[in-house]
DNA sequence: GACGCGTGGCT
DNA sequence: TAGCCAAGCGT
């Protein structure tokens, strides 16, 4: 391109992004969060896969007291592997994405089977494990291990997207960014490196309005050369999120408890407790009573619980009864008293609809 | 490669 | 407000 060349017209010809730079930057700006050792030290690995499992897709400041609350209860690997997986989904329960709990209970089982109770420090044999992916797999390797990995997540790859310009949207341009990244590793401090990448897409780097002023590789950049980093990356059209209609039925005894049940083990909110209902589906069910769990005197409530989940939106009418002390609870349900309501795996869902018990 | 899989905060 | 966004993985 000739005519972009005319230095009195074009942008400054971006220099090459200096790893080094993008270190000391982390130096000084480093954030003291519960799962980063001190500057120097490596962290522990079952910490660093604990807190890189709670992380996908969920923010820092939703994860921090689950994070700790895990450490408290089950301080290393072999702990967690012995564990009863429903008190682990109990504890998870809020965080979302539970398939992430039973991945990691499964993971720290295939640890201590497997392992001696020790994570291997290679990527490969990291990503034969149980709920541990690509990202993860580098991330431990880096972080606990000083590996030599990239583990490219959404603020690498938002940090790749501007830097180079990428004009390939996601998801597709996932597999240039894993190469680009492999050319931006530092000589050392795999795992400092890393971490600073976050810290960059996290705190300067981010979706919207991005701090370019204070960005340590701002010269390097092609979207800031085209003073348009907002720009990326780019991103393809999703899918509209259609909603799903369902009736829950909450069954009340005179004591107070409530008629609760266990969801099947895999697929949405797995293995977690629920108030039976009818099966959610668009437009609703025809008969909501044939699937109600007991013959009841039902009172319809009139204000319906609201829930978004990841891939559709659920309108859920509350249909009422009370029942005396001696009600037995039908096969493959349970009664669980308000008190008992924290030890159970109830989901967000599930506690919004309870809300409505009392 | 596309889809299924949660939740809460922010604009 | 409706949509966007946050340290992805399994199938």
């Amino acid at each position: 391109m000739p005519a972009a060349t005319n230095p009195a017209t074009a942008p400054a010809a971006p220099s090459p992004p200096d790893p080094t730079a993008l270190l000391a930057w982390y130096d000084r700006h480093r954030r003291h969060l519960p799962w980063r050792a001190a500057p120097g030290t490596r962290q522990d690995p079952y910490r660093v896969f604990l807190s890189e499992i709670m992380l996908q897709q969920t923010t820092v400041v939703t994860v921090r007291p689950y994070y700790e609350a895990f450490l408290r209860r089950w301080p290393d690997v072999t702990a967690l592997a012995r564990a009863p997986l429903e008190e682990v989904l109990s504890a998870w329960a809020g965080l979302g994405y539970y398939a992430r709990a039973r991945n990691l209970h499964a993971c720290a089982r295939a640890v201590t089977e497997r392992h001696g109770g020790h994570f291997p420090e290679g990527e490969a044999e990291l990503l034969a494990l149980p709920g541990i992916g690509p990202y993860t797999a580098a991330a431990i390797a880096a972080i606990a291990f000083e590996r030599r990995a990239a583990p490219v997540d959404g603020n690498w790859e938002r940090v790749l997207a501007r830097l180079f310009a990428v004009e390939e949207a996601l998801p597709k341009a996932r597999a240039q960014f894993r190469g680009l990244a492999l050319t931006l590793l530092p000589p050392a401090r795999y795992g400092d490196f890393a971490q600073a990448l976050m810290d960059l897409g996290a705190t300067l780097c981010t979706p919207r309005k991005p701090a370019c002023a204070l960005c340590p590789w701002e010269r390097a950049c092609a979207a800031r050369a085209e003073d348009n980093p907002e720009r990326y990356p780019l991103k393809a059209a999703k899918a509209a999120r259609p909603t799903r209609q369902g009736v829950a039925f909450l069954v009340i005894r005179a004591d107070g408890a409530v008629l609760v049940r266990t969801r099947a083990a895999r697929g949405l909110l797995g293995g977690m407790s629920e108030v039976p209902s009818t099966p959610w589906q668009p437009g609703g069910i025809a008969n909501p009573a044939a699937h109600a769990p007991l013959a009841a005197s039902w009172t319809a409530l009139n204000a319906p619980v609201t829930h978004v989940f990841s891939h559709f939106a659920l309108e859920l009418q509350l249909w009422r009864a009370e029942l005396p002390a001696s009600a037995v609870a039908p096969a493959g349900h349970r009664w669980v008293l308000p008190g008992e309501f924290d030890a159970e795996a109830f989901p967000s869902v599930m506690r919004k609809v309870l809300a409505h018990a009392g």
